[in-house]
DNA sequence: ACAACATAGTTCAAAGTTGAACTACTTCCA
DNA sequence: TGGAAGTAGTTCAACTTTGAACTATGTTGT
């Protein structure tokens, strides 16, 4: 870390923007997902991803790496939605150590009946407030970003 | 509502980008300025709000506004940035029902220390990831999205 | 004037997160 | 082999957030 280097105007706005954008669009969606299905963002984002991986399992380890969630986070958030009948866990075979979370099929309906409304609020409140060309600029930068913290 | 208008492969990737590149990106910050100062980075952000605001002061209410936590969220969250003396709170007077948070000497100090580390940080997890073309594009977007659900 | 409604902020209990400590298994390498 | 170090996941207590209920003041319309 060298002497300071500070945010020129621009690069403070982009930085404000960011933090600003992030809370608010993840807090609205928040509240429309759980007013209508009682489930959270980060409990859909598990079920979403789930859905999406081979056999419909994940190691919890990889899973925590997924939706950025610390390991105890993850074993939480799982309980809960064990509790709810969405997921169930399973014995690792290759691996004694290991869980599989895994998407049941109650779990599947629900994310699939949660699906539609919230896309379509991800839409209005995110992604239809930019142009082609900018969801493309977007795009690619915040993958890069989104890339560049993994071990 | 209409009836349901899916995200195209593209509009899923940038969804997707955001919300892990947002997370992946608090969650870095946050640790590194704990580590540093014991503050969050939800802390530097009030802090950071009130030391550019007239007087070093704003109303709770926009204060809550701007930081994008709940009233009772940011009730607690001054209670505990006081009990570290690096916050006061003052009466309003043209409104009675109002309260000023207010930032102290001692406050407007810790900030100041934190801040070449914290935005050093900022830079290398996220502000260097951007070409200045891009840099432009995504904070005028996202400057676009923060304003998008003010009232 | 005064009721009815709206806004500012706090309180409180329930729910969720953090981070360190712990158990249990696996890998490495001498 | 065996034991030191690493990885997977859980537990627990302290801390933070949530959301509804509450107090108090301000505003509006008749």
């Amino acid at each position: 870390m060298t002497s300071t280097n500070w945010l020129d105007p621009t690069e403070m706005r982009l930085w404000r923007a960011f933090l600003t954008s992030t809370s608010s669009v993840t807090s609205a969606l928040d509240s429309q997902l759980k007013a209508a299905t009682g489930m959270s963002i980060d409990d859909y984002d598990v079920l979403a991803n789930l859905s999406e991986a081979p056999d419909q399992r994940l190691r919890m380890s990889e899973l925590s790496q997924t939706v950025v969630h610390s390991r105890s986070r993850l074993t939480q958030r799982i309980d809960r939605l064990a509790d709810r009948g969405w997921v169930t866990r399973e014995k690792c075979e290759e691996d004694a150590r290991g869980t599989w979370a895994v998407l049941t099929t109650q779990g599947m309906q629900t994310l699939a009946e949660a699906a539609p409304h919230h896309l379509e609020h991800v839409r209005a409140n995110f992604i239809d407030h930019f142009t082609p060309d900018e969801l493309e600029v977007v795009m690619t930068a915040l993958e890069r970003i989104a890339a560049s913290d993994r071990p």
